[in-house]
DNA sequence: ATCTCTTGAGAGAGCGCTCTCTCCACCTTC
DNA sequence: GAAGGTGGAGAGAGCGCTCTCTCAAGAGAT
């Protein structure tokens, strides 16, 4: 019991099998009652092509990987920036008719599979989301000729198209919004510097802070809440004084919050706090925390539209949106 | 500039298709130092099987759909239990080489083209996420003759194997601690009703609290912050003398401590609140969430190796997997 | 010495589809 | 009316692989 043919199809509406099969691809050079008969046909045998034959042939195979190349499993399963971005892109693809391959590297064992799976033509192109910079996925899928675009800019420079969003700008709006609301001593709760977002939104905020007396002390955490929590202590501990801190993801700052209200602080008349990406969840710490929002959802769509423009051949250049600061009552 | 076939191994080892093959599926029937020609071939030659051609003779695709039928794009995004399945379930997929086939059914759109795309032999298989009680989808597919299991009961009688936490026992757990403490008035947040998960929940609530004077009222919510935030204001509203309040999800719960917060109720000492499902946040919120642990991540390895047992033949029995109690300072 | 049995390897038939090439019928043009 | 187009449909090759069938060679049994 068999699913039918393209031949049963055929068959079935008498004609060739060469006819069904522009038909099912929507040539136009198929007389109306003869397209007529063959869809017919097609419902009902309930008809469905066979993609593996179609591939086949044609070489292509209309899915996508989608590579979440994730450090530890917490982030990827608590940070919902992740699933945002992997909902956005996987809703873009679908409207294009293409599949969504979903592949986790987290090993080096994975990536050797991971390899050698994009390598064995199963994808037509790949999609990479936020590697840590010494991650050398990039690079190796760049080799193999598979069309790959990034969410969020390579650490190493390789020639990758990527969609990311402004993470130098939104840091020194942050940081700037603290220093005009009169803050003296601005720490930061800084972002893993082996990723490219720990990097720049670091760097935003000594951007802003250079040569002026307002800066503070730097902790670095992993971006998890749990990390923002022990960053949080850290700073107070090394600077007592410290009256804002600028915290380089929200989830970090849910943490720095709860260590900041066992410490006794009151926010934000004690310390403001400023965070960033604009989590759900950012409405609902107390206080509300003053963040830094930038569009995931079109960040995902973006890179989708990349990825497409880069099968039409078009040369892609990298894209970078803006973010908005979004003012509560943290700061 | 083609990639090697397996026909180009064969010449270079000096053996017939047919061998290479034999060596490349790993059968035994071949000798060692043929084999050894043909694996150094495959090396020298980089060469990875073409898998559409693989299936289409072999009839199988060893990848398997994981469709999230999702009611709003809210939930999704941030309830970190389904990036925490989906992670989970890839993982345990990928150690057994198969890949994941991500799809999103939200719109009757796309459940059309889910249905055509597995009816269209396009996976092995189909793991089935978090549907509500209306969604066509778990019979459709069990209509089409493609195995499929679910992560959580599906709401419709159909016989689907599936995994699910004790929802109804873990309720009780919950509402059974708060009348132990001493509380007298305990209302409910309760999930959306046309989801398993929302209604179970609500009859744990009331298997505890029937022919009790312990139980006040019930408010409908739909698994998001925003609604748990809007029901605690109408609990609040309807029975302003409530001193506890069961909610049916940690991210509702969320929601439902930022309203009593507004209302210049204390929890515990006010209103005491138990939530479900022990997320990361419920450690960080004001006070910490007193809640009811399941392993979500172990649920979705169970429902991987339900669907892999569903491929050998095996006959599979529903898993229902134990909650505990987590008691932290909101109850 | 003959026969059967096992082991190892090759030949070749497809799996279901696309796409080029070919052909036929009909229409235009001089 | 013959030559040249043109649109519509079929024939058939082949995409890269697996797997059955076949066969050769050697081992063991009679």
């Amino acid at each position: 019991m068999r699913r039918p043919t393209l031949e049963a199809v055929a068959a079935r509406a008498g004609v060739s099998r060469a006819t069904a099969s522009r038909v099912v691809n929507g040539q136009t050079t198929v007389a109306p009652h003869i397209r007529d008969a063959v869809l017919r046909a097609i419902d009902e045998l309930g008809y469905v092509p066979n993609s593996a034959a179609r591939s086949l042939v044609t070489q292509r195979t209309d899915s996508i990987a989608l590579v979440v190349s994730e450090p530890g499993t917490r982030v990827f399963s608590e940070d919902p920036m992740f699933s945002t971005a992997i909902r956005s892109a996987s809703m873009e693809l679908e409207a294009v008719n293409k599949q969504v391959v979903l592949m986790m590297a987290s090993s080096a064992k994975s990536h050797a599979r991971l390899e050698r799976y994009i390598s064995g033509g199963h994808v037509d192109g790949v999609m990479l989301i936020s590697m840590h910079g010494a991650d050398p996925l990039p690079s190796a899928l760049s080799r193999l000729r598979v069309p790959v675009v990034s969410y969020g800019r390579p650490a190493v420079p390789v020639e990758i198209p990527y969609v990311d969003n402004d993470n130098i700008g939104g840091a020194e709006a942050g940081v700037r919004h603290l220093v005009e609301t009169g803050r003296r001593r601005i720490a930061t709760i800084a972002g893993p510097q082996d990723m490219i977002g720990g990097q720049d939104r670091l760097t935003g905020y000594r951007n802003v802070l250079r040569d002026s007396d307002h800066r503070s002390i730097v902790a670095v955490g992993d971006f998890t809440r749990e990390s923002g929590a022990v960053a949080m202590r850290q700073l107070l501990r090394d600077d007592p004084e410290l009256d804002a801190v600028f915290v380089a993801n929200d989830l970090m700052a849910v943490g720095a919050l709860q260590s900041l209200r066992q410490a006794g602080r009151r926010v934000p008349d004690d310390v403001a706090v400023v965070g960033f990406d604009d989590i759900e969840a950012a409405k609902y710490t107390e206080p509300p925390l003053t963040t830094l929002r930038h569009p995931v959802a079109e960040q995902a769509a973006a890179m989708v539209r990349l990825l497409l423009n880069l099968f039409e051949g078009g040369a892609s250049e990298p894209v970078i949106l803006p973010t908005e600061l979004v003012i509560r009552e943290s700061a």
